[in-house]
DNA sequence: ACGCGGCCCTGGATGC
DNA sequence: TGCATCCAGGGCCGCG
């Protein structure tokens, strides 16, 4: 399942397999996709040459001329040279040195579009992208803290909007929660900035832990060329419910949060409410201290 | 305005 | 063995 490690080393796979490439035509199956290219886009693909990739969020950029194809991977989305058809290829594309680039997905979550350079910005799925913690520089963790903090709901649930934070997925949410010791049902308005700015670190930190190990395999995920990431030797949480935590050896407990399975330890994350409630004169003078500080 | 549940979709696991 | 049911989840939509 892509999460920004994984569509990461998607694309640097792409990038190593499209060495100089044009693209001579591009066909699709007849299965419906999320969204799917049409026959006009279709007819502009032709001829046209692939600058270069990029990674947005979660999704793939082909960089052309005045456009961008747009690829992203859905839940078992994956990109391969073609060697030969299998079920559940939905795009081909045709290269001109001969070779044919297939995009295979069975779940059919994922998506294809085509965007001019000069709508991109406005764009709804790139206009309203938060930071994101890999190539993100000087993050202002303090706006965010402070938007953060005027909303109610669960932390798990903020950072895998893409709104706020790009990139952490189900897994990578899971797992940085346990890594910064923060309960995933904790609410936003209640966590201090300290637990939020680790927070923060933990995402970055596990999201880059990831692509130094080739993403996570999980059921469908696959590299460009096909070969396994091993990151999900390295979970301490995710998919671990009733198992014993590499760290206390407590029992790790599993539970839906906003319609996703989220796994945690009891006794590395305890669920409190400890924060500088705004109410009291003593936690107001805390606060002003906070805000200087960082 | 914002938070959350439902939906799309198929393959694999589980239950009977 | 074979069929039915459930579960996985990224992002969009609509409801309260």
């Amino acid at each position: 399942m892509p999460e920004l490690p994984e569509v990461e080393i998607v694309k640097c796979g792409l990038e190593s397999l499209l060495i100089n490439p044009e693209i001579k035509s591009i066909k699709t199956s007849a299965k419906k996709l999320r969204t799917n290219l049409n026959k006009k886009d279709l007819s502009f693909l032709k001829d046209q040459k692939i600058l270069g990739l990029k990674r947005v969020a979660k999704y793939i950029l082909f960089e052309l001329k005045e456009s961008y194809l747009i690829s992203h991977l859905g839940m078992t989305g994956s990109w391969r040279i073609l060697d030969e058809k299998r079920k559940h290829d939905h795009v081909f594309v045709y290269l001109t040195d001969g070779r044919v680039l297939v995009y295979h997905d069975p779940r059919r979550f994922g998506q294809f579009d085509l965007v001019f350079k000069k709508d991109f910005i406005l764009d709804p799925r790139f206009s309203h992208l938060g930071c994101d913690p890999v190539v993100s520089e000087n993050v202002d963790l303090k706006s965010i803290y402070r938007s953060m903090s005027s909303k109610k709901t669960a932390i798990k649930s903020y950072i895998m909007d893409q709104k706020n934070i790009v990139g952490v997925g189900n897994i990578y949410a899971n797992e940085a929660l346990f890594r910064s010791q923060i309960h995933p049902l904790t609410q936003t308005c209640d966590l201090s900035f300290k637990k939020f700015e680790r927070l923060f670190l933990a995402i970055k930190q596990v999201l880059l832990d990831a692509i130094q190990a080739g993403g996570s395999t999980i059921s469908d995920f696959r590299q460009a060329g096909g070969s396994s990431g091993y990151f999900q030797n390295q979970f301490f949480v995710y998919g671990r419910d009733q198992e014993l935590c590499r760290k206390c050896s407590g029992l790790i407990e599993s539970q839906p949060i906003v319609g996703r399975s989220s796994f945690w330890c009891p006794s590395c994350q305890p669920y409190s409410k400890i924060k500088v409630r705004k109410a009291s004169g003593r936690a107001e003078s805390t606060r002003k201290k906070t805000s200087r500080t960082y």
